[in-house]
DNA sequence: TGATTTCCTGACGATTCGTCAAAAAAATAA
DNA sequence: TTATTTTTTTGACGAATCGTCAGGAAATCA
């Protein structure tokens, strides 16, 4: 059954698994140092190779940071994607996105960082074009799940749109307050407030009013959405939520 | 009445006002041509002294950037405050602070980019603390000017917080709306749709969303807040808001 | 005017990026 | 196995920019 597909001499699986080594040593680089201590030579050394190496894989510097995005991006869609699928009312599978997208904050805490780099660059020779087009698709496919969750919660009944609204601006104000969760996270390290220290729950708490303002039913001050958010962390995403703290 | 002050040679108020000669260049760089395109050489030659001189007021690069960015948020806050003298039922008195935002948002495309760039920089050396900390003494300030009308209205009784909810929730939420504004408009160069494109008009369509989840009455689904958004700005900000293209 | 202080300048050292010719390793042929 | 060709790796190098600082220019003072 296994396709004839071309064999991999060793040399080129080594060269294959490379690139994985590299994004992974980028991404600690990123995580622990920021955008400046990520030095090129400093990559190589991490994986025992030297810096023309790396230049073999990635073109530039902003072109390994915009790897490294669209990497984590793509897990994200997947994420997102898992989530389509949660059993429930339309308003219990969006949860079920929330729920997504707090995973992934809390497995990805340098992607916003990462993704910024390459969307800044974007222009530049300096970032494979395939990249910034690889990360917008991703991001589409995250936009795409919730919008067709909350179409068919027009369809439904369950969301009746107030003149001048519309799903994609929904959307747009959920993933606003999701980004911002993000910049939050860097508050975090000088303000102290409790509605900033707690940065997920003011997403929820946040997410919910947004959603009882387009007047999404069931309203979440009628319904006890939590354990539809835990029913759909333990049961979509159990080992993730673990490793991120969220169970 | 004047004071006495300290009398200024030419030569001082020639320093002094060079300050902001080269906060100019610089934010005008940063505007078309972005952080990468800042070199503290090009800002010497704009305003025509050399690269030492730019060294005297701004220790680094990052210094001057953070500089950019502590005299924008600077106006920001100015501009908050003088929305919250507005008159006004207490929501539409925060529809005057979002019109501020509008404005601030209009005005000073660069200053999201600027200030990230100054916190990212915050450990290190490169940025003078003082700068820092008036950035965030800033943004404070504007948090404070939105949580002092919600708490107003939780003592009116014109918001009643569901529990779980507090007015520091709210106004995090309201600033992670305006702040995907910013990050909206990046994505508009690529992205075309509707609710991305007209990026001011979702953010009030949120903004709203927004309060009438956490139930601040009146609900916009029941009362036009429209022309007091206009008279927001043509009362407190009528110069401004015709230089930003929103009257 | 001359002395003193303050300020400005641009050459310089240091750093890092990205390149590329030469060396090393792998693949292929004999 | 050995020779030849192809692929891959390497690190020295050129280019660019940052931030410094000694020396010169300008302003202030006596």
């Amino acid at each position: 059954m296994t396709m004839a597909g071309p064999e991999l001499s060793p040399k080129q699986r080594e060269i294959r698994d490379r690139e994985g080594l590299l994004l992974d040593a980028a991404q600690g680089i990123l995580v622990d140092q920021g955008y400046e201590g990520l030095r090129m030579e400093r990559v190589a050394e991490r994986i025992g190779v030297s810096k023309g190496t790396v230049y073999q894989h990635f073109g530039s510097r902003d072109d390994l940071v915009a790897a490294v995005a669209v990497r984590s991006s793509r897990v994200r869609a997947a994420l997102f994607e898992r989530a389509a699928d949660f059993e429930g009312t339309t308003r219990e599978r969006m949860g079920a996105v929330e729920a997504a997208a707090e995973v992934f904050f809390a497995l990805f805490p340098h992607h916003d960082h990462a993704e910024r780099i390459a969307r800044a660059a974007h222009l530049s020779p300096r970032v494979q074009p395939a990249r910034v087009d690889a990360m917008r698709a991703h991001t589409g496919r995250c936009f795409e799940v919730a919008t067709r969750i909350a179409a068919e919660a027009v369809e439904t009944g369950d969301l009746e749109l107030a003149p001048g609204r519309s799903v994609q601006q929904l959307c747009v104000g959920l993933w606003n307050l999701y980004q911002g969760a993000f910049l939050m996270r860097d508050l975090e390290k000088f303000v102290s407030d409790p509605a900033i220290d707690d940065t997920l729950g003011t997403l929820r708490t946040n997410a919910r009013a947004l959603l009882d303002g387009y007047a999404w039913r069931a309203l979440s001050t009628d319904f006890d959405y939590g354990p539809a958010r835990v029913r759909a962390l333990t049961q979509l995403f159990p080992e993730e939520a673990t490793a991120g703290g969220l169970l």
